[in-house]
DNA sequence: GGGCTACCATGACGGGCGTCATGAAGGAGG
DNA sequence: CCTCCTTCATGACGCCCGTCATGGTAGCCC
């Protein structure tokens, strides 16, 4: 709440990002929603709209991967599974609760500048990388092979932003749920056999 | 290549929301494209930007479904894996030879104007629907049952989705690779068991 | 030929966009 | 007191947008 001004642009324009896409988000709009003056807009951000969009793109690549370590550490008798599970319910309950306005911040960034802008492209790269990171640390943590873990967190990520996109076109918490109950037996597979049972005997 | 300028305005629109999202494609942009004379807009799509949208999309479900039965019909010895892998396959190519600008345009649409047009989100959410209905029917077909054709389908478009837009974002199409490997398994393990060898013995 | 319809052409309107130029408050340090 | 620097304010510029109004052309039917 006690956030300077040219936090609360880079956190409104993520929002705003995620609810109009990229191109229908307007500076102007920003500004407004972040109650913050417009002059600010030129000092901060001299880069233009582009540097704003990064940063909003960056910030919510450090926020999903923050809600993946912040998801895992609170599951009890965690296993693959279960990680997916409760990051497709953080979206679940949102869309349930808040409507289906707003998506992923990142696939709108994608969808509208993947083929203008090189380095929005690339912060949405980086982005996700930033994601992959932790799913992948925390499916090794739960005994999946090294050489599998980045594989895995490939696909839970494409599967839920797919997943998203189905449930904002139906308005439908649906496919979220069938992506759950489909991949969770493959997940919990692909822990190594011989941390399968430890987590009962030890 | 006969194509009545009509026709050729609703493929040129798909094709420019696949490169640049909805907001940012103009409808002068798409007259210009689709080298059509500008009064015809108002003559063919009286109801403006959202209606010219709304054909592009529903176009663009239909073609996909078409796509799912052609490819569908070509496999030999086919599998509810192979399927998948043929499906990512056509995007996989289409993504080394044409390069990564244009992605899919019902996931442009819904990140655009899920929000803001209630008609182009219903419009999304029957393309997808037109496109996982052979998707399922295929499945079926193969020996999966019934009961888990349609989940299985959801789990292959939104799978499918999402490694599209993790490819776009890394310029790399190692996201499409990853998902088949994954998912093919647990594709072909859901075939019924009575089903399961009949392919070689019959 | 006259009228009707389908199709196309062109220009204007109002509005929003991103960006830039110019300048004012207001505290820090000399 | 004066200067410097951060922060903010405001208005203008040029551009593109979607839409609408008006009119022109071509062909068919009576």
């Amino acid at each position: 709440m006690t956030r300077t001004p040219r936090e609360r642009m880079v956190l409104s324009a993520a929002q705003l990002v995620r609810i109009h896409g990229v191109g229908a988000t307007g500076m102007r709009e920003v500004v407004a929603h972040a109650e913050a003056p417009r002059g600010s807009l030129q000092h901060y951000f001299p880069g233009g709209k582009d540097q704003l969009i990064a940063e909003a793109v960056a910030w919510a690549g450090d926020y999903a991967a923050r809600r993946v370590a912040r998801v895992a550490a609170k599951l009890d008798d965690p296993t693959p599974g279960k990680l997916f599970a409760a990051m497709a319910a953080q979206w679940r309950d949102e869309f349930t609760t808040a409507g289906f306005d707003a998506g992923c911040p990142l696939v709108a960034t994608v969808a509208d500048t993947a083929s203008t802008s090189d380095s929005l492209r690339e912060a949405v790269g980086k982005a996700f990388d930033g994601w992959q990171r932790p799913v992948a640390a925390t499916l090794e943590q739960l005994g999946v092979p090294p050489a599998r873990s980045t594989s895995l967190a490939v696909l839970m990520l494409s599967a839920l932003e797919g997943a998203i996109v189905l449930a904002r076109a139906h308005r439908n918490v649906a496919p979220l749920d069938t992506v759950v109950a489909e991949l969770r037996p493959l997940l919990d597979g692909a822990v190594a056999k011989r941390r399968r049972r430890s987590s009962t005997v030890d």
